[in-house]
DNA sequence: ACTCCATGTAAATGAATACTTACAAAATAC
DNA sequence: GTATTTTGTAAGTATTCATTTACATGGAGT
């Protein structure tokens, strides 16, 4: 991907800004230029299109995984631990940007541009990869109970993940996210025990 | 709720259709009209609004879903054997009915609405009420491990079914979601046993 | 000083959308 | 059989949205 101008990192900050104050809907050009104070012609000098935006918003948060993800299963420490953090970073962020789950969550409204998708697949990708290494590792160290295969686990700890998110955001943001993350955690790493 | 009338039936029926075939994006009153050949004039003579129409259709899901749900803990039948009923239902259901899932999993689509949030919410609360009961008896008959929350358990559950059935329709139902939702159940139940 | 290009604006375009209105016909009631 | 209500139609309206067009401006390079 190439590299942003100062005025693209500009407006792709104010689209985020945009879907986490009123979700994915609330990202309209209209919207966005009057955020940044210009006009919507003004956009498309920048971007070609809406879906372009919003690529490069998916982009971003691939890039974020990428660098998060890279190095946390190679680490030197026990699976378990790096269920724990891998729980704490993600209900961390997602309490602190919204903007992302908005947008991952969001698939139903992509469904009518294939790019898109495409995208946010690679993003569940990227994390069920870290996760089943995390998984393969624990069960080597016998941290983790080998009797269930690698996908499901994955299945499940990312589900349980993204219904507690999926919970959160529909009750209007009204429970503490990162409590319940912690009892999940919690409850996970029970079931996974041998 | 009120009784339907056969046109306000053949309205959902055609609304449900619609949405399995272009997700909820394709539900507009246009293609609704166009579906039943009549005009968009006549769909307002028996709905008020689309937000109506959607409620509607959240009402008669939840219909269904009382009604298979209400005997579902009663019965006397085993903890696991009735979680087994549970994901075969399930899975068989948004195998055919593709609707369901693209209505329940479209929150995002309704955050404009509170009404419908509202709905989609009781749906899933039905759900996991079902499933606590269903945890509840099996921790009593000692084939589900006490160690873990209900409510914990109840959202690692429905949040692994959730997570499959959302990659399904993200890969392009290019899967066997039965075959998947096998798999899956097996898992559950391994790691659910005391 | 002149040119050129990047960046901006204002206004239009065109398509989609939910919904309304004025009127007609058909079913129902009496 | 006539009046009334229900259900339909055809043609709007109003709004929202992404995107385009014609034109302006300001700065960089020569």
């Amino acid at each position: 991907m190439a590299e942003l101008s100062e005025r693209q990192k500009q407006i792709i900050e104010a689209a985020i800004e945009l879907i986490s104050e009123k979700s994915i809907q609330g990202l309209t050009i209209k919207n966005l230029a009057k955020k940044i104070e210009l006009t919507e012609g003004a956009i498309y000098r920048h971007f070609d299109s809406k879906v372009d935006i919003l690529l490069t918003i998916l982009f971003s948060f691939q890039d974020e995984a990428k660098k998060m993800l890279n190095d946390f299963c190679v680490a030197d420490i026990s699976a378990l631990q790096l269920i724990e953090n891998l729980f704490q970073h993600h209900f961390e962020y997602f309490a602190k940007k919204p903007a992302v789950a908005s947008v991952i969550f969001s698939e139903s409204i992509f469904q009518n541009d294939n790019r898109l998708v495409v995208e946010v697949l690679k993003i569940l990708d990227l994390h069920e990869q870290a996760l089943a290494c995390i998984i393969k590792k624990g069960k080597q160290t016998n941290e983790i109970k080998s009797t269930i295969a690698e996908k499901e686990l994955v299945r499940i700890i990312i589900g349980s993940i993204r219904y507690t998110v999926t919970k959160w955001r529909l009750s209007g943001y009204d429970f503490d996210l990162r409590k319940e993350g912690k009892l999940m955690l919690e409850s996970i790493k029970e079931l996974l025990k041998p």
